[in-house]
DNA sequence: ATTTCTGTAAGATAATTTCCTACATTGTGA
DNA sequence: TCACAATGTAGGAAATTATCTTACAGAAAT
């Protein structure tokens, strides 16, 4: 029996979820939580084999969860979903100590795949995520990108996040236009983080905002 | 038989979902699609009775394929399903046609329930959505701002609360950037928000992403 | 001490946005 | 039911904004 824990706050992806593992090997034992919070007090509860978490709970995200179950059970296989592609969060989610990174557009047989992997002390990664993990250890990691980043340059990607342009922020902190254009430019570079909407995704995921 | 088409992007949701439903009751049978385009070609060679369909789907998104569809197929019932709470959706989704409207919070129970409401031409209603409507018809001059909005103008709204810039925003939805630069117009007008940042907070304070 | 970061910005150029204006439909209050 | 408002759509011209170098001095790191 490989017993596994899965949260998300939406009934529908939950029920579905469990549904599908059920139903896919029986083998599989599924027990439910509906956020962070559920899932520590079942974790305390009873031990699970994997857990498969969505990254965007109320309260308690994904990412900040793992950190806290690592913690506590280090040696427990947890995997992340996510509906957002590998390049924003995938990295992030192996840094807090994930297995697996997934987006909830795999196809389920893939999850189920995933939760074998894990569960047998592997990591699941998949090719996009790998090809991304590759690009990054040449470069340095360890740190959340938005830690690299000078003060002036966080200061001003807050900025952005909350909406500003470039010239409300250049008049927000007497600066020319160029100047935080510049820094903008280091932040893309810094965070690999493109569009103003990605970065406002970025910070609001990582409470910036 | 009660034939069922589920739209979801997420593979996930729309296995899952339905994988509930057939387990549920074995007088349904599902179909699935991932998009608005697969929607519309299955409906062109079979018959549904039922049609579910996830409000934020890429290219064509829930509230305007119901239109569509109504239009088609005037008696095909619809049930929406989102993963915004009632009050932000719930009355467009009544206006462009559906028969229902439930959120991903709710038991997949309660969409079993809804379903065979709407097949047996009924609407499904949620208490909290029944009082947005009910205070919809005595109130309705006293409404929240965006809720003036044309769908139009909110769905732009929400995209630039999510830090998309006009042409990025015309580029997602196939218009001009003129025409999207109208709409902001209109809901600057509508909503007394003026710049991006005002449009962006406004957004999160009421759950508009 | 030498290299890398950081804070700052000018100039030229490119890209984006706004502002009006317009028009066909659809809705709707009187 | 009929006019007037709202909605969805966009063109042209003008204005505004942002980007892309490139640069340089002081701070920090190696």
């Amino acid at each position: 029996m490989v017993k596994i824990l899965i949260a998300d706050d939406h009934a529908v992806v939950r029920e579905g979820l469990g549904q599908i593992l059920v139903d896919s090997d029986d083998r599989f034992e599924v027990v439910k939580a509906k956020n962070g919070n559920e899932v520590l007090e079942l974790m305390r509860k009873q031990r699970f084999d994997v857990v498969v978490l969505d990254i965007s709970m109320p309260e308690k995200n994904g990412l900040d969860l793992t950190k806290d179950l690592k913690k506590m059970y280090p040696s427990l296989p947890v995997i992340i979903l996510s509906m957002h592609s590998e390049d924003q969060f995938g990295l992030r989610a192996l840094r807090a100590g994930a297995s697996g990174y997934m987006t909830k557009e795999t196809a389920p047989e893939e999850l189920v795949h995933a939760i074998w992997r894990v569960y047998q002390g592997g990591k699941y990664i998949s090719p996009a995520l790998a090809e991304k993990l590759a690009q990054d250890v040449s470069h340095s990691m360890e740190k959340l990108p938005h830690e690299k980043l000078s003060d002036r340059e966080f200061q001003v990607l807050s900025l952005m996040a909350s909406g500003k342009s470039m010239k409300e922020i250049a008049e927000e902190l007497s600066l020319s236009v160029k100047t935080v254009s510049t820094y903008r430019s280091r932040i893309i570079e810094k965070t690999h983080l493109k569009t103003n909407a990605e970065l406002i995704s970025y910070a609001i995921q990582n409470n910036l905002v």
